[in-house]
RNA sequence: UGGGGUGUCGCCAAGUGGCAAGGCAGCGGUUUUUGGAGCCGCUAUUCGUUGGUUCGAAUCCAGCCACCCCAG
């Protein structure tokens, strides 16, 4: 029987993930890392993974990377505020941290093959959007390495959320009615906020100012605003304001009103191709998502040199966000993505 | 101090005798493996104040208070 090591969270979507990687014949393992939150929140997840794991009596790790979590995601996070860009912990989590220790995890147990319970497909080598495109999930793994694809599974990317759930009570899964998990993992009650207020030295007040230069008035620090934000800024104008943009330079935080959000251009740098041959072209149509949450759009990208690319869309984007990321489809397949520079 | 003007929710602002529009801001919800956005909902028993007229006033009258402008 082939081995596969599962990263399991202790949620619904890893332990349905174990469930059917052994209905479909695989001996498996289970991998449990805890990065964050307090020692009880970490026992939590620890306890819960543990109840799925000894559910399907698999052989299970658990290993606490707290620091190094924090060392990595966490210190990305506040630079990437810092310098005005609005960071995706989890892409950037992904990448560096939760697959190279799963892989590393496999590694060291002789293990080839790694799952997750990403609503992900992998066919032919190839990146490819989950089915339910609601619940799509390939926009969180636009980084990761394109060498280490072949030695993904990701079993729930045939089915809809819905369906996953049904599994899961169906099999009576221990914890078949938690809620999904939402929020960043590292941020107590969706409160990014909190947790940047707790590094006073890394903000400070400053301006908001319009295009024309006029000062508005005070921001609480650029950590506290992202491009296209309207809500929390304070400012009455009898017409809907947004951010516009933000300067760490100056610290400055413009403000403009909702025509001042669209754009057809930008670019991307730490651009990384999961589909081969793309990068060598002098240009190719895409679909691009601009963030998480929205429709891929028809775009232009031309590849550039130092994993940089420069994008054409061919209809104006609301609020293109620096730091966020930019990925790219041909259809379901994952072509790459890239930090959204400007 | 004379002359004029204004005073309605945090900001702007409708309303000129019949039981306080709206926008912005704010708040809440929804959505979501990031931040936002969007969407839905909430937000002045009260109109600077005190009296008066009236069946009834934020709307009419008078006094007072505050602010603004022009004179000086």
């Amino acid at each position: 029987m082939e081995k596969v090591l599962v990263a399991l969270s202790g949620g619904v979507d890893s332990g349905v993930a174990v469930h059917l990687l052994r209905e479909a014949g695989y001996d498996v393992y289970g991998y449990t890392f805890l990065t964050s939150g307090s020692a009880e929140d970490r026992k939590e997840v620890a306890e819960d993974a543990g109840l799925v794991a000894d559910f399907f009596s698999i052989p299970h790790k658990i290993e606490d990377i707290k620091d190094e979590f924090e060392d990595s995601v966490v210190s990305y996070f506040l630079r990437e505020y810092t310098e005005g860009r609005t960071p995706n912990p989890c892409v950037y989590c992904n990448r560096h941290i939760k697959f190279p220790k799963l892989l590393a995890a496999a590694d060291a147990w002789g293990i080839d093959k790694v799952a997750t319970g990403h609503y992900v497909r992998v066919e032919e080598g190839l990146l490819k959007r989950g089915l339910d495109s609601r619940k799509d999930q390939s926009y969180v793994l636009c980084q990761l390495a394109s060498d280490d694809i072949s030695r993904f599974i990701f079993p729930l990317g045939e089915y809809s959320k819905g369906k996953i759930r049904e599994i899961a009570a169906s099999i009576s899964l221990p914890v078949a009615h938690k809620g999904d998990s939402q929020e960043i993992c590292f941020i107590p009650n969706d409160d990014y906020k909190a947790v940047i207020r707790a590094y006073p030295d890394r903000y400070k007040e400053g301006n908001f100012v319009d295009k024309e230069g006029n000062i508005l008035g005070r921001h609480q620090g650029l950590p506290f605003y992202t491009k296209g934000q309207r809500r929390g800024i304070g400012i009455a104008l009898g017409h809907p304001v947004y951010v516009t943009g933000l300067d760490p330079y100056t610290n400055s935080v413009f403000l403009g009103g909702e025509d001042e959000l669209y754009g057809s251009e930008f670019q991307v740098e730490s651009m990384n191709y999961l589909a081969p041959g793309y990068e060598e072209l002098e240009s190719f149509e895409a679909a691009v998502k601009i963030r998480y949450l929205s429709e891929a759009v028809p775009c232009r990208v031309y590849p550039l040199k130092e994993h940089r690319a420069a994008i054409a869309l061919s209809e104006p984007g609301k609020s293109i966000t620096p730091g966020q990321y930019g990925v790219f489809y041909n259809g379901d397949i994952v072509i790459g993505g890239g930090v959204i520079s400007k």
